[in-house]
DNA sequence: CATGAATGAGCGTTCATTCAT
DNA sequence: AATGAATGAACGCTCATTCAT
């Protein structure tokens, strides 16, 4: 029999097809991780929430544990390349533009998000491997950021590590319960009011006072 | 026949003995719940840990569930005795102090918090029974506050919601990475630096002005 | 998508092995269950004498209680079934017909049948559900029998419901060792000759006398 | 210390008292067997119907086979000592005497008997020490009877194993419904009442005759 | 390629028995 | 002598994975 010398077009249809169901196989193991926790949820889980038998979830992945690394590694590559797009941060708007870019990026995965966390709250692995990075890289963004326009004056001087962290911080704090699922996930309208107040308040704080510069 | 008046000492010893072995798997427990979560967590494991055979943990406790719930319970008593404590925040130094107060008691018992938040992140009735009303209570707390200088100028007329979501984020922001065991846990003063700091970025804003008025 | 047509031939073939191995799995259990009783049986011992693994047992019934009531359930169904198909007794053939298909169905499914009297004799609930019905409806046949046969002045007017016990009691007297396997289990002729005898005996009496009429 | 000249006294109260809570354990122990089965019976059940402490059965028995040993060598032992007064039974009134003893010691000790029923169709070992021979010796006893009235032309020379086993049966049929629970015990006069009718059923026969001759 | 069936390893839990007091 | 506490062994059952079709 000799080889097929064209195959490329029934070879890719069959890559795509394979590709595609393995995402709706990761789609539904995410929830579930998301919802339950890596540890609670059985390939059976994944396997009746993705239609597919339980043994078919073997020919698309080595095993439960590699379904939720593709899970991580996919949503590490989400930010790794949003992180990548991101030159210095230099004026209010750019800051902005990332803290939306990263919301956005955060709620389109929401599930990925949450099972990434869920997972990494009580596994150093993986909070190394897929966590700790991209929150330095994150931070180092902040920090540089923060102590620039300090050497300008236009923001005071405190510590920039600290500085960064309650950033960090609050945005956290707003996202959280959205992705926690306690609160409806926001509209673009109301994510970019919701990320401009919460910079306004960190800019000039919450004290009544005169004079304040704004962020150019 | 007499009630016997005197073994009460021997009941008592042995009611201590039984809380203390009790508290001993607590903790044992907690620390486990903590490091793989509670699905991950065996009892061989929490035995193991406790250095009991498996089955004595039956005798303090109707199973693993129950185990968990202590620790919560725990937990959330101790937070609930410290909110109990604090009446209306009405100036800088009450705010620090509830924030201390708070600081100290998640680090004094860092392992029930990071078990708690492990379990709630994955499951439902944990996060509505042992978080969301106390998340409720110390928000009540921080927006009335907020509220409160608003009206009498003190503070910007910011929405209080906003304002004490960021707050909390910016705590938790802090406090996240100790808890979980990535940064070690601070001493008392540095908690105490860190609470003074954060709370001064946040009241008088990342920008520079003039004529900020302080909190009183 | 149309409906395949074909595949139903797989489909039973998978359901006749379906029923086969289960069907395999209570035979072994009865067996057992027979020999040291339900409680003192363990899944592995099941799991052993059926030939499966432990873990196989729960693909075909949902825990070891199921198997149980399956068995019990088959045995009754059986007694049901031919309790059916009887109609009034009336003459000494029928009666006869009766027992020895009685007899023929205890010894056919005889492990099942001694399975079912271990569980009753020391579980109220399958005493009720499985046995106390179908011996309530075989006595009302034996005493409607007497009854009629008393009123033709055929037999002597005793208490119907103590003939009809004694009837039952002569006959579990007879089976009762073959079934706990004292004696081997008997060859039809000589269960015909057994209930020809024991009825005979009941009939006319251990005494010697005349002029006793025999039931048409 | 000299040893002590006089100490029966305290020792046989030491016996009494050993005596009276070993009865007490197995009665308890009798019961729950009764009801549930040797294997469904946990030593926590017999010590909480004991009203003792869980380790204190240890103290009067080896372990919990040994309580239902002891148990079937009692009841086993009442039924010895009611054969042992029986000689040759001669007539009518010796076999109702008889029967009428062997339903007193049966209900008198019911739980015992239920117990050793129980357990002694779901184990051979039981079986053998504790009914085999007994009802063996009584089926002696009964063909014995039946043979030398036979012999005498006063019974008919039926088959006297047959005969003695539907005699068996049928007080079983009577005996076993109130053993199992079904129906009260019976008052010492119905029991009597029982025993007559029925042995004047298996007597005279069922069906109508002239003619019989009673049993001397 | 997809799957129902099968399974060893291991789970949370119970139990008869022993130990320390 | 009596017992609460402790425990290894074993229980009924679940699960991630493999196998046969």
């Amino acid at each position: 029999m000799p080889a097929n010398p064209v195959p490329s077009v029934s070879v890719e249809r069959r890559n795509r097809r394979f590709l595609r169901q393995q995402k709706e196989i990761m789609d539904a193991a995410a929830l579930l991780f998301a919802e339950k926790g890596y540890a609670a949820t059985t390939t059976k889980d994944i396997a009746l929430a993705a239609d597919v038998g339980e043994s078919t979830l073997y020919g698309y992945f080595p095993g439960k544990r590699e379904v939720l690394l593709a899970i991580l590694r996919t949503q590490a590559e989400t930010v790794d390349s949003l992180l990548a797009q991101i030159g210095q941060l230099t004026d209010r708007q750019g800051f902005l533009d990332l803290i939306d870019a990263l919301l956005e990026t955060v709620f389109a995965q929401a599930v990925y998000t949450r099972a990434l966390i869920a997972e990494a709250w009580v596994n150093d692995q993986v909070l190394n491997d897929y966590v700790v990075d991209r929150l330095r890289q994150f931070m180092g963004l902040l920090e540089a950021f923060l102590s620039s326009k300090a050497s300008e004056g236009i923001l005071r001087p405190i510590d920039p590590a600290l500085g960064a962290r309650v950033i960090i911080g609050s945005f956290f704090a707003v996202v959280l319960p959205q992705l926690r699922g306690i609160e409806p996930p926001p509209t673009p309208e109301r994510r970019r009011a919701l990320a401009e107040a919460t910079l306004s308040l960190l800019v000039e704080g919450l004290a009544v006072h005169k004079g304040a510069q704004a962020l150019p």
